[in-house]
DNA sequence: TAGCTTTCAGAAAGCCTTTTCGGTTTCTTT
DNA sequence: AAAGAAACCGAAAAGGCTTTCTGAAAGCTA
């Protein structure tokens, strides 16, 4: 690393430096680069001519001091690490980036405190609103309705009604999972799931048991919960198969938990999918492309959760205001580990 | 979702509600709230409390404004989903955050001209600097020397050498790792490592095969490039053992090749660490915490290169100007799949 | 009490842009 | 050619804040 002395920057250029280069007046300039009529073509054309060799950009500071909004908008992550917040930010940054919007990212680590403490820096920065996503889909504390702007709320829906949220829909999920088992003739299914104490393992249970009640089935055995590891998926799997030797599909709470499940299966010399179907949850692609088969998983679409949330953002901001929990369906990626029964 | 017609919410106070409230001029409550002097004590407190009453929060823009500088940066990401930038990411938040710097987040998707348009549009914001953080440790186009703020580059280097650019140190990676196997008694080592494109394999190589010879040592075998992926981590194995049937450790390119390795020695009725010690690279936790035993591997410090980033960027905004690329160091993180020969 | 210093408050300029509105020039029209 | 219309341009204000500089009041000394 070598110390150096800095070509010392010239500061950007401003609208009278470019008015001044064109020779007419600011207020001129700024008509001319901004599309606006009463200005000739010609001196248009010398003021974005001029505009163009200052390398002219607009501060947007003093923009949205004059019309009263900045044009940013600020995403509060309750942690960057956590995978699903991930793909909710990147269709939030994707639904924004596209147009005028630019985004202020904030860690707040789940600590509460430091949450505060970045909301309070977002409105100090006058953004025009706030997404809050989540790591969970249980629900959360809200910020208030005594915010200056409107709020968001992604994947963690808000415990205010009040405000509004959107979170996939994870009781549809089960069902659609099962109904895809089911469609593969599968008619003896064990679930083994992770945490009790995630309200995604107790909607998703609850969805499947519905769509196989629905067919007139009963589960093999109770939903076993536990965690959401590859260690408990080997577990539970040697516990069901000496208890049910008979079943011909697992539905895994997540893809971790798949993983264990297959490993455990070819172990014991039951061949996936052609005797037992596996499928897990979350569709995370390093698990699902490098199981042995290729394991069909349920993709919970978290980048479309997190466009749908920043166009309601988009709305709130523009006047509309909604409350309440929006759901965005799931969707089944068949790969090679479940088959129709030949 | 409940369409409601929102309350109306009122504009965020401004310094002059609060003088007004006090009962002083602007000038005064300015003074008082950022503790200056010239200010009596009671009317300093007058003016507290007034702010505290209207839940003042200063307009940053005004002030970016005024000051010349907007305290904000510019995080500039080629891929969101990539593993290797979110770390980084989290690092350059982390340091940032503390102080009164908010960043803003842009992801190019790998895309240049989305890239430009990003890097216009921060400008036009008025960032104070950037940080672009690549996915990869291949070198990369540099944005260019004529922006006006200054810029570091994280994890992938420019191609210029007189921009800034913070990478982790891979060569040195490679050599610590097989450190690590030698100091476990181990010396049959083998090399498997992922697409022979990267230079993070070239270079890890590298830096392994410089510490087997500094141990008078040869590898088992010439390195091995393929795929970053288990089924090549297992093909590879595959070969290796009908060749080397002696060996005691296997060097993989990444965790997820480490996977497919220890499936491939575990089938063939070798143990791990007893019989082959296996070590990884990347050190990702779900892979290495999963994985039977739980995986050795060399981790990259991500989160120390995007801080680094972040205290460089400080230092430039603030004059200090540097260049070249400056290596972090990775470390071993030391779990059941190496031990000593007993 | 006159003259001095010290302490504190406020007026005003400045940051950069957008927009309104009044003023000047050019073009039509009869 | 003169009046009216149209086209074009610029002065100025606004937005919220910081800072400098001026001014006033209070405290001090002789």
């Amino acid at each position: 690393m070598t110390p150096a002395v800095g070509p010392s920057r010239s500061q950007p250029a401003t609208l009278s430096d470019v008015a001044r280069l064109a020779g007419v007046s600011i207020a001129t300039a700024s008509k001319a680069l901004n599309g606006r009529t009463q200005v000739r073509a010609e001196t248009r054309q010398r003021v974005i001519e001029a505009a163009e060799r200052l390398a002219f950009r607009p501060n947007q500071l003093a923009r949205g001091l004059l019309v009263g909004r900045s044009g940013t908008v600020g995403l509060l992550t309750s942690d960057l690490e956590g995978r699903f917040s991930i793909p909710i930010l990147m269709g939030a940054e994707d639904a924004f980036g596209a147009g005028e919007v630019a985004v202020f990212l904030c860690d707040a680590r789940g600590d509460a405190i430091r949450e505060q403490h970045h909301v309070r820096a977002l409105l100090g920065r006058r953004v025009d609103g706030l997404i809050v996503v989540g790591s969970r889909t249980d629900p959360r504390p809200s910020l208030g309705r005594e915010l200056p702007v409107p709020v968001v709320y992604a994947y963690a829906p808000s415990d205010d009604p009040d405000d509004l949220s959107i979170v996939p829909d994870s009781v549809d999920a089960g069902r659609i999972a099962v109904e895809h088992l089911l469609a593969c003739g599968r008619t003896r299914i064990a679930h083994i799931t992770g945490d009790p104490g995630y309200l995604a393992a107790q909607e998703r249970a609850e969805g499947a048991l519905t769509a196989l009640a629905d067919a007139g089935l009963a589960p093999v055995g109770e939903p076993r919960f536990g965690a959401w590891s590859e260690g408990w998926g080997r577990a539970a799997t040697a516990l069901l198969l000496d208890r049910h030797p008979d079943l011909d599909a697992v539905l895994c709470g997540s893809d971790q938990i798949a993983r264990g499940v297959m490993d455990v299966l070819r172990e014991r010399g039951h061949r996936v999918p052609e005797d037992v179907a596996v499928m897990g949850f979350d569709n995370w692609q390093v698990l699902t492309a490098a199981s042995r088969p290729p394991l069909t998983s349920v993709d919970m679409n978290l980048e479309q959760v997190g466009r749908a949330a920043a166009h309601a953002l988009f709305g709130a901001i523009g006047g509309v205001r909604h409350s309440g929990v929006e759901t965005v369906r799931c969707r089944v990626v068949i790969r090679g580990s479940t088959a129709p029964l030949s």
